[in-house]
Formats: C-alpha cells, structure tokens, sequence
DNA sequence: TCGATATACTTGCAAGTACAAGCAGTTTAT
DNA sequence: ATAAACTGCTTGTACTTGCAAGTATATCGA
C-alpha cells in the first residue's frame, strides 16, 4: 500500500500524537464518545424545548429531585446534575420563579437549603418525562444492544472518578 | 426480597419511564455516558489550561487545523470542532488576535475565508499536545481494553448523526 | 469559651454560547 | 440579463456559565 503523503502540520501532529498515545490506540473511540455527546444532547434539548418548553437542565434538575423522592440539598442536586454550585443557585431561583420548585430550610444545619418539587414542578415533568426518556431511547438505545449497553456501561463508569465543581 | 417502599414522586417517576424506556433497560449506560463526558472534559479542560494557558476549545481548534494540512473553511471548522459558526467567528478572532491563526479569502470563493494555521499557532499546538494526548490516555484510553474501545466506537459512531449548528 | 477553619450557599464578574438577523457574494431560473 | 433564492460568514442580542469572593452558619481545638 502506497503511504499517502501527508502535509507537514499533519504529519507532525500524527508523530506528536503517536509519542503519548501508541498507535493512535483507540482516539477513534474518543473521538466517537466526543461526537456522540455532542449531537445527542443537541437533538435532545431542541425536542425537550420544542415539544415542552422546558430546558434539557431544567428537567434534569426536577428529574433528579423526583428520583430522591421530592428534595434534594442544593449542593446533592449541583453534584447529580453535573453543573456547578453557582449554577445551580441560579437555576433554582429560576424555577423557583416558575413555581416549579421552592426551596425550605434545612432542618438541622442553618447553612443548607432543601429543594423541594412542587406539584405544578412534578405536573411539568410527568408531561416531559415521556417525551425526553422516548428521545433518549429512540436515539440511543434502541440502536445498540444488550452487550453494547453493558459494555458502555462499564467502560464508562471505569473511567469517571468524582469531580465536582465551584 | 423485600421491596422497599418508594416516595411517592420517584415511584411516579419510575412509571412514567418504564412506559418510554422498557426495564429501564440501558438507562444507566445513557447515565454512565453523561457522566463520564462531563467529568473527563472538566478534567481534561483544567489541566490543558492550567498547563499551557490554552483553553481545549482552542486547542481543538489548533489541532483540527493541523489535522487538515494547516488550513480549513470556517463551516468545515464549526462542524469538526463541533461549535456554531458563530461561534467560531467569535473564537477565531479571539486566536488570530493572539496570533496562533489567520484569515485568508478562499481562493474560488468570494464569500468564503480559510483560517490557516500560523507558525507559532503550530508551535504552541505541538507544545500543548503532549499534554492533551497524555491526558486523554490516562484518564481514559488506558482504562479501557481494546475490545472495550472498539465496542465504544463502534456503538457511538451508530447513535452519531450529522447535525450542523445555527 | 472563643478563635480558627471548614462548609453551604449566593453574588460580582468576565467570560462564553447560540439564535436570529444582516450583509456580501454566488447560483439558478426565467 | 436580472430577479430570486441560496450560501458563507459576521454581528446584535439575550442569556448562561464557572470561578472567585462574600456572607452566614457549623465545627473543632485549646
């Protein structure tokens, strides 16, 4: 087989690139995984936003909380929903503006807030719900199988170690 | 086994699930692949700036540059970098002023402009990545097996279809 | 008891983002 | 030839983000 010739910028990137990753070992991988994210959550946030009005975050923030049974600590959500802290005070207020969620004291540390779901909160996201999770299934599941889900599954867990944020 | 009794607002949640997503079959690898991004990038993004100054999405655009030869359109740069043509309008801007690209018209194309590749954006690039190489190796390519990166690949790839931005 | 340190959350700020509208150049149809 | 439709890029605008700093409460050690 004939080796392309290649432009310097990009035959000095490849051998840059070859001294830290073997081969080039699986970037293809990373590269999918980068795509993948990338075009999923876009099509997923236009359908959730289109279809509903609300924002891919915003159900996550009340997804999470209906998944811990209606209140969630402010940092506890922050973590669940991968964003910041500072993010996540704004993004309360505002669904709290929304009457979606409304925050309490925490009962035994005077520094905590509790976010609780409201009913109108759990309403907006029992019509959501349906519509994002048939999303995510007809985009991404039902395209792979078993063996595929449970070796994404693994693989990904393996690499994520905690991180949270400011 | 015992069930255990669930809150009112998660058991509602689960109901409304199982209706979209059977089982909840895969929904922890659709979990496990949000969570793995969010933690690797801002993993990824902190060092690369903490170490080179250099922020990913201009490392990436850098690399993508280098990738092609040296010089790409800005749409074919949007699209790789996986950004809106606005912007990269804003972001090459940003780096022509920092003098690490610049902007040439496109030769048959009045409308179009190519960004190419300074030298010292190829300088600056080959110093970064090392860094970046070897940090997506070990925080993610040495965790995982070949088979479990060809399985990645090959399902992302699957669930990955073209979508251009505004 | 009381100062030092840590934690929980909020706010000031300086970024960055995408969408929509706009402009300039190109293509197509008549 | 020329109007209409299209494309490539940039700008106006409104909004979001995370970090760093600030406030309030908790906890720990002497």
């Amino acid at each position: 087989m004939q080796v392309p010739s290649k432009s310097d910028a990009a035959a000095h990137f490849d051998r840059i690139t070859a001294r830290e990753v073997a081969g080039g070992r699986g970037l293809q991988a990373w590269d999918a995984l980068l795509r993948a994210h990338a075009t999923l959550l876009r099509q997923l946030e236009t359908d959730l936003e289109s279809q509903t009005g609300l924002a891919l975050a915003d159900f996550d923030v009340l997804a999470q909380l209906a998944i811990a049974g209606g209140s969630l600590r402010m940092t506890e959500l922050a973590d669940r929903a991968l964003i910041s802290r500072s993010g996540m005070t704004r993004r309360v207020t505002r669904l709290v503006h929304e009457g979606l969620v409304r925050r309490a004291d925490a009962d035994a540390d005077g520094r905590g807030v509790v976010v609780k779901l409201t009913k109108p909160g759990l309403n907006r996201l029992t019509v959501a719900a349906p519509i994002h999770m048939r999303g995510v299934s007809e985009r991404f599941l039902t395209k792979l199988n078993d063996q595929e889900l449970a070796v994404l599954e693994g693989a990904l867990a393996k690499v994520t170690l905690d991180c949270t944020f400011g």
